[in-house]
DNA sequence: CCCAATTTGTTCGTATGTATC
DNA sequence: AGATACATACGAACAAATTGG
């Protein structure tokens, strides 16, 4: 007999290898049901309180959402970049990265994202950059609204992300915005003045288009690397130091999904 | 009166975000001790079970580490880009990733990378990357050797990262690595007849140390932009899909820890 | 609309392992 | 070695949410 049962590692921790394990083996997909509680309970004969921090933990991760009522439970979450975006932000919270940092990928990712769609744009996506083109063309009435359309003109570097077909690439992409939209909502000493950059931003974006429509992907790619090297020019000249807050959910972050 | 308490929102989670705003309220740096158990169960007038949930998600996300005894408690993690590498691959385990998506990354970051760290190299580094570059010049005697090499040669770009200043720059490139290694790791069908790639690499590790020697920056990156071109022209001629189970932990990915 | 079944969410009490003093 | 303080784990119960009759 065992006198000595001997975990090392916690049960718990063993639940989620082993549920992800599940997962792969069993090739499940968004919408998939993983084990409930009772049932984990019985296949490892532990208490509630055990597997409840297994499925907090994938809960965490991103991979499963529970749900209350009959038929409820665990189910496989679908994809979403948001969970590893946060994490990021946390390790970053503890590093210290500058707009100037930012801007040194950005430079290099934006214009090899921006090429890579080249051909790519639905009627759709096309009408939506569109309209964030002629919504950011409006002349801003109030500081508040000069505020939203530079959010705004960030959302139109999120719907080429969105029409990337590289999804490493893509998260890339977003979560710079991400990062330089923090800035912005953070940023009390705003500029007013400043609103030629707003404009400059537009023109760049209006170019973008032309070259889209042409289907000219290095034309794209110079064009876009020219607007990173303008905005960096902006940017650096606006702040500081990027507030390190990370760790922090702002509100509207939420608003920026999907489209 | 509320006649109805109605937490919409679970109690642990109330209790995460509340942790993390203490965090950055009072800059607390790793090592710093925040509310332990019995703390957050008298603050919060909750059982332990919703406090050891909440502990368990800050300890997922990779924030705290928990340790019993007395003067025990939690406590803040020093920052590790552990958590947000796992969780970015759990959300590209349902998104389909190739060799070639790794590479069109590769090809932008790498060399920006390289670039960046020119004349920022330490002698320990020095010595570390032509040790490493020693290492894998040796002829491999046996099948597993050159399989060793390979994910040795990884790890000269691994040591630029370490010396890269930025560090979202420097997570990419490490994350992009840890992608490539898991693909030679999972690789059965490895063809030894290429052992000319392992000799193709380490001529280009040459190449960088000399333009490093010189700090010659812009020959740092153009070295580096045609040895991602080579190896991604034998990565493509090697495999044609990525493993998809980035969910798993492989063997040996814990040995990628520092230096 | 209510009622009942099901499953998560939460609480209390208790016991055990482990590290510090 | 013993006492203390803390995390870890178990079990039984109740509350809340959801679904379907």
């Amino acid at each position: 007999m065992p006198p000595r049962p001997l975990r090392r590692t916690k049960l718990s921790d063993i639940i989620v290898q082993d549920v992800k394990r599940l997962i792969v083996a069993e090739c499940l997909e968004p919408g998939d049901r993983v084990p409930s509680e009772p049932e984990l309970i019985a296949q490892y004969g532990c208490s509630k309180g055990t597997v409840r921090e297994a499925l907090k933990a994938l809960q965490v991760e991103g991979l499963v959402t529970m749900r209350t009522g009959p038929g409820g439970g665990a189910y496989l979450a679908d994809a979403d970049p948001e969970p590893a975006s946060r994490m990021l932000r946390n390790f970053l919270h503890f590093r210290h990265l500058d707009g100037e940092g930012v801007y040194q990928i950005r430079k290099v990712v934006e214009p090899e994202l921006a090429a890579s769609v080249t051909g790519r744009l639905t009627p759709e996506r096309f009408a939506a950059l569109e309209d964030n083109v002629a919504e950011c063309s409006r002349h801003p009435e109030t500081e508040e609204e000069q505020h939203r359309q530079r959010i705004l003109e960030l959302e139109f570097h999120n719907i080429l992300a969105d029409a990337c077909p590289n999804p490493l690439l893509a998260f890339i992409g977003r979560f710079l915005n991400e990062m330089l939209r923090d800035l912005v909502v953070l940023k009390k000493a705003y500029v007013p003045e400043r609103h030629q950059f707003g404009d400059s931003n537009v023109g760049y974006h209006r170019l973008l288009l032309a070259a889209y429509r042409e289907g000219d992907a290095a034309r794209v790619r110079a064009i876009m690397l020219a607007h990173m090297h303008d905005a960096e020019r902006h940017m650096s000249a606006l702040e500081g130091e990027m507030a390190n807050s990370f760790l922090l959910e702002f509100p509207g972050r939420e608003a920026s999904r999907g489209v």
